[in-house]
Formats: C-alpha cells, structure tokens, sequence
DNA sequence: GAGTGGTCTAGACCACTCA
DNA sequence: GAGTGGTCTAGACCACTCA
C-alpha cells in the first residue's frame, strides 16, 4: 500500500512504478543483458495488478530501456546486445547497407572542459574530461572523424588500452567497463567546409563538404554523460532519419 | 462476432480495429481537425471492450495519425492544427527559437517524372508531376530553399494561387484542398557546396556549405506522396534531431 | 509442460472539459 | 452533471520459448 501523495499534480500508479523501475536500473541492481523479474513477480512486489507493471514496463520498452520478447521475459537493454551495435549512428551508404564497420583509434588524452563542454555536462568549468578521436570506416571506405569527450571523473583509467579492449564500440564499454548506460542523445547537424587537420584525416581536399554532429549523450534520468562531434565525408553516404 | 481468419500469422484482434480505422481515416470518413466516435461508441460498433479499441486507438495516437485529448475526445491529427505548423521542419536557430516563418513562393510548373521520382513516387517514368520551388525564412534570416513534387494527377489544378491561399503551408493544404493526409516521412542528409543557383536563392556565395535534404512523404498506409528537396543555409541554424 | 509476455474482457472509478 | 479519455483491477486465455 502506498503512502505518499504526490506533492503537487496527479501521478498514476504506473508511473510511480516507472520511477522506481528506473531507480533501481539506475542503481544497476540488474544489469544490460539480464532479465528482469516477471511481471507477475513484480506485480506481487509493488502491490499492483500485472496491468499497471506492464504499462510501466511499456513505457521503459518504448524508450529502449527495457525490451520485451515474448515467451522469454523482459531484458535490460543493452548495446553489447544490440544486433548492429550502430543503434545511434544513423549514417548508411546511398546504396546498400552497412556490411562492415571499423574504428581506428587515433588518440585518448586528458584535456579540460571549455565553458560550454562543461556547462553541457553539468560539471564545472575547467574540469577533467577524456577526450578520445578515432576514424570510422564503413564497407573499407573511411568516413567519419569523430571526437567524444566524458567527465575523467565518472570514466577513472579510461585510456586506449581499454578502448581497444572493447573494439572501439564505445558505449559498449561504457557500459560494461564503467556501469554507465547511454539510452539517449540529442543531435545537432549543420553543413560545415573540411579544415586542413580533418580533410587529412579523411583523404579529402580541405574545403570539401562535410556533415558535422554534434551529439549531448545521456543515461537514466536524463543525466549528460558525453559529448560528441563528427565530421562526415557524405559523397556516398547519408544521414538517415525518421519523421513522423 | 469476427468471422474472417488472417491468412497467415497471427493479427490480434486491436490490428484488425486499427486497421479499420485506418481504411476509414484514409476514406475520409472523418476529417482531420475533427473528432472521432468516443472509445465506448467504437467499442459498441465493432463489438469489442473499449480495452481493444483503446490499444488500437494508442497506436494510432503513438503514430500522430489520431490525437487523444482527456474530457474532449479523439481527433483526427491536422497540419492545419499543429501549434507551430513545423512539425516536419527540424531547423531551428543555434540560439533562440523560431518566432517568425516565412514562406516565398518562386514558380510552380508541369514537369515530367524523371525515373528516379518516378519510382520513388510509385508512378510511371514520365509521368505529370507538379514542381513547386520556393524559400523559407526563420525569424527574418532566409536559409532555406526548397522544392517539392507531387503527382499532377492526385494535385489537379495546383498552382501558385491555391499555394498562396494556404500561406504556403503545404501539408496544411494538400490536407484541405486536396483531402492528402501527410502522416510520416522520411528524410536523407547531406552536406554539399552551393551551386550558382541556389547560391544566388539563399545570398551566399557559390561554393558555400549547404545543408541538403532530401525527402518521400507519406499518406496513410505507407503511400509515397511527395518528394522534396532543401538546401539550407546552416551558419546560423543547425537541424535538431533526437535518438533514442 | 512450466513459465514468459501478449491479448481481451468487464467493470469500477478518476481526471478533465464544457455547457 | 453529463461525457470524454485515463487508470486500475482481476481473471481468463493465447502465442511463444525452452528444457
């Protein structure tokens, strides 16, 4: 039986549900990849009927926190788990589709937040970040140059030897190296000319076109974890997107 | 009482309700911007629990092809109705938000479907198409150009006046005017130089880093409707997208 | 065959809107 | 106060997986 009211406005049960969901994934009391209880275990644990857990279980599948598959149970989500492991690159080759995917590290060094790294990660100006740079190749054609920055202080000992452990699938290792699980971002695309560093990088001229993004990562609850700037060689390749 | 099998596989009975209402959205029975019969008037007419209607309905609501709105009803979703008119416009200002829209109409012309647009618009090479061009400025900065086609059959008698009508809000008239329902689409991006035309259409200098998108827009049940083409002008505006 | 998520029902009651 | 969508329950049964 619940006590507390909630302070001002009208929560449903299922969402209470929700949070405490959230709580304890957030706490990693199961982890990407396990099972969670059954609904009807859950149910029996929170007091409510199988019906209020399913539509907080719902509402955590239809984020991509949780997922449902029938006959077997309920997972946490995971992007060791996830078939592609491309979950949030949305690049594809105009023809055909993405066969094989490759990284080359280029380097990992320790640097300090700029005013706006840090305010877009709620730390403080001047704070310790890893930023990590690599190359991506898609089918053996090398078309993107990227850059990710994260708080040194939540990803202690991140260096190149970690990355490459993980095969360069970043938030694969974020997850099983540092317990922090990615499960949205926010990007911003804009159409950029290639400086001299980045066309090198790329095996372009300088002034070539270039799709830039900038991506703000976040775990549960909406927390910013990374940042992230790509630059895109898109001759041959596109940005694929979804409106609906 | 249901009598018909599916074929093959199974359809839970919600599909079937979904799939009704969207024979019958896509007949017009109900006009977007008005209401729907109540889920217990559903529920009566297709002699199921209004739990059955309800998930049928959800999924449409999910899809913005219906809007649900507590103590009012379910409506049909409508371009004309949307707040902002941009639900498909991902372009916004790097600071600040869009307060001010503005549509410039350039020409509207007969062309002939070249193979590409043919098939992507599911029609015959050769085919009448009408191709409207025209740019679009935000808070008074011009950024965009754009041009869109659609068949000159499902069109008949588009031209600049009925585009001047509407204001150029074009899924908000082929809605009214044309009984379209535009419901989802699919986007394609790029980064690419300025030629001298469209240089000349959004004043920056040939050469100049576009923002290229490319688009198939959709009607009930996955009918490709319209293509559309931008350039954008992104030194100041950035194309916001979310991942989940 | 046991266990899981998925569907469907019937019914009670709640939050919200509008006349 | 009538009518709408939103929540919650309890229970039956189905589709699917796996040992």
């Amino acid at each position: 039986m619940k006590t507390e009211q909630p302070v001002s406005g009208f929560q449903p049960l299922y969402r209470r549900i929700k949070a405490q969901l959230t709580e304890r994934l957030s706490a990693g009391e199961w982890r990407p990849g396990e099972p969670i209880p059954s609904e009807i275990d859950l149910a029996q644990r929170f007091r409510v009927s199988q019906g209020t857990v399913r539509k907080a279980v719902g509402e955590l599948a239809g984020e991509n926190v949780l997922v449902r598959k029938q006959g077997r149970g309920t997972f946490v989500a995971s992007h060791a788990h996830t078939r592609s492991q491309l979950s949030f690159l949305r690049l594809t080759p105009d023809d055909g589709s993405v066969e094989e995917l490759e990284a080359e590290l280029i380097d990992v060094r320790r640097i300090r937040a700029d005013a706006t790294s840090a305010r877009m990660l709620a730390l403080p100006t001047g704070a310790s970040l890893v930023r990590l740079r690599r190359t991506l190749s898609i089918n053996g054609n090398r078309i993107l140059f990227e850059e990710a920055r994260v708080s040194a202080d939540l990803f202690q000992g991140l260096g190149p030897e970690v990355v490459e452990r993980h095969r360069c699938m970043l938030y694969s290792m974020y997850e099983s190296a540092y317990h922090v699980k990615i499960v949205a971002a926010e990007e911003q695309l804009k159409a950029v000319d290639a400086d001299a560093d980045i066309a090198a990088f790329l095996d372009v001229a300088p002034g070539t076109p270039l799709l830039l993004m900038e991506r703000v990562a976040y775990t549960y609850d909406r927390k910013p974890v990374e940042l992230r700037r790509g630059f895109c060689n898109t001759s041959r390749h596109h940005y694929a997107n979804e409106i609906t």
